[in-house]
DNA sequence: AATGAATGAGTCTTCATTCAT
DNA sequence: TATGAATGAAGACTCATTCAT
């Protein structure tokens, strides 16, 4: 009876095990520098394989983003719904990245690096993700300058793009090396010292 | 008047317009899909000749390389040395780069997309350029700080990483036309919103 | 029996066909004439396969010298081990590779003509084969010399140049046709009459 | 009136000079390696130039042949004409070549290992100049068998070929400094050596 | 006569994808 | 399911040759 069932199981495992080679592959060797074989060899399997479980190639840099991309966009929205401060709010997202940052730092490279700006991406429905994030953002600050806690001046566009930009560059920083973070109190630290810089920029002026 | 002197002329008008070609291909198919045929193409000229002006392929992306990081150092160290307020500083490089977002769209496309992101460019001497970028910048942080003009207690590695992280976000927005610019006004607009942001972000509070 | 066993022997028969299309076009087309595309053709199968089985043009330009200068080396140190005459040393050389150009006269005709006298393989570790196929034979000679079959007054590395370029230009004359050799017979004759000389040249007056 | 003539000389000499350099780059490249800007480089002009002075490569490659192999032919024929002994014949070829790789090493290196066992080479009307020169050495072998001097039985083809192969070998060895010949003398040793095993194998006994 | 910019055919090599086992 | 041999399209790069100056 459950044959079926259980052999779909084995099929998402499967899936998943070369998707997360295909996302080690991808950190090492990028975008276009990812090849079918290499996969197969990151992920103990034949190449022949890839192709049971993928369509081909295109089919699991798709898998690699949707997958990715998951992790962004969840984070954003549940920090939307809490019935929380601003400031609770922003730690959520942040708060959640850094910490992806320390357990999965490979795949938030690939997050970082190439998922994100590679074109490809930013022309087909992957962008609607992005939008999607963008304007769930956009709608606490909105929401939030409404309830007379953020400056009636603000430009609820130009400070969603720059909460983004802002944790999108400081992220890479430390994938990157470039901010060195030595122990694990310091990712609370970056993200507070974010989320204050941030915050006071839009704040009402008390 | 010189043969010599002419030949090195043509040589380096030559290779501007293959570098340009090669801009303008980079920013329609990418790092990796970049080929020296399509490069050749745009440039009407066949595709041995690019082996006359370069010495191969990564010979071609170094240069576009070179020339589009300048364009990025040159507005941070223009900005760095002159003897103006911070919010002078940082509206100078906003405004540097946002005109070249206006005239020289395609270019910057280059620059925010593949340029800075490019993991290849972010091991080697490239990515000195930016170090050297970032560091020029939070100098700039450091010393408004001890004027008193910026809060004792910002971190100016996060700040300078916000400053770069935002501004980028939203000169991407504009590349990708996520943020409409109808109006050249718009620029002005988008560029005083985000410096007020930022340096309201970190101003010492009087 | 055992499937791994199995695949070994077809990647040897493989390699090794690939090898005698490769031999065939080498003494069709020579060192630098060769082409992937040719071998593939010749071998009947696709260029791409060629690349499961070598790594590159130079892997094939290597085994096939590796897999011809083996026949000759064998000849020699074989003869060299016999406990017999000189003659009868000399005649399993030469006997040896009569033979060979009476049974693989395309592989002789390669190993005469690309293998033996390109650069390239005088310069490397090839070289070291012939240099060691040299000095056996030459103390092969020094041996008979201090038995005082030989004179005593001979240059044994002028004997040992001369009992290789006479032997190859003669190999060398058959595989080109320049010396006809109608029936089977007249390669044992060839034979004879340069041993016969060759000794007369050196051995001691009775 | 003689400019015409004059022009000729140029024509000449530059013909000339770019053989000469061809013959280096050959020397160092090999038959396929050599290419028309390595020449012209070597020849210090420009590489259009050289199609004023040849048709095409193949042209130049055929001058090469031309002017290498006369120097073989040249000697050999002179001897066959002089009246003096065999070995005065034998040592007046030997002598000639021997000088010629100490004084023009890489001249001589092209000759044997290029030019005379490229296949391109054996097959058309360059073939026979080899051919000439090999049956107007069976020729004088001939004569001194039909004087007596030499044994009844030997066969004057194998004899023939033995002495250009040797011969050749010998050379070869010098050229690759295989053979090391620190003073001039030794070169008459080696000649000498070679000379006298090869007249004691073929002469008649006394 | 001389130069070297320009061309493009020819080759190697890689790698996604298919398919027999 | 699983394997990896086999295929061939695609693209980098070389170099003989032409031609405007």
């Amino acid at each position: 009876m459950n044959t079926h069932y259980k052999n779909k199981e084995k099929i998402d495992k499967m899936q998943d095990a070369i998707i997360k080679a295909a996302i080690k592959v991808y950190a090492a060797k990028g975008m276009h520098g990812i090849r079918i074989a290499d996969i197969a060899k990151e992920a103990d399997v034949s190449y022949g394989l890839v192709y049971h479980y993928f369509k081909n190639k295109e089919d699991v840099l798709n898998a690699i983003f949707a997958k990715s991309i998951n992790i962004f966009l969840r984070a954003i929205e549940n920090a939307a719904v809490q019935e929380k401060s601003l400031e609770h709010k922003l730690n959520s997202i942040t708060t959640f990245l850094f910490n992806a940052c320390k357990e999965f730092p490979e795949f938030m490279y690939v997050i970082m690096f190439e998922v994100i700006w590679t074109p490809k991406f930013l022309e087909t429905r992957n962008f609607m993700s992005f939008t999607r994030a963008f304007s769930t953002f956009e709608k606490i600050l909105i929401e939030y300058r409404e309830k007379g806690e953020l400056k009636k001046s603000i430009d609820t566009t130009v400070s969603t793009y720059m909460f983004f930009g802002g944790l999108e560059m400081i992220l890479t920083g430390i994938v990157i090396k470039a901010i060195p973070v030595e122990k694990t109190e310091m990712f609370q630290k970056l993200s507070n010292s974010f989320i204050n810089q941030y915050i006071n920029g839009i704040a009402a002026s008390k």
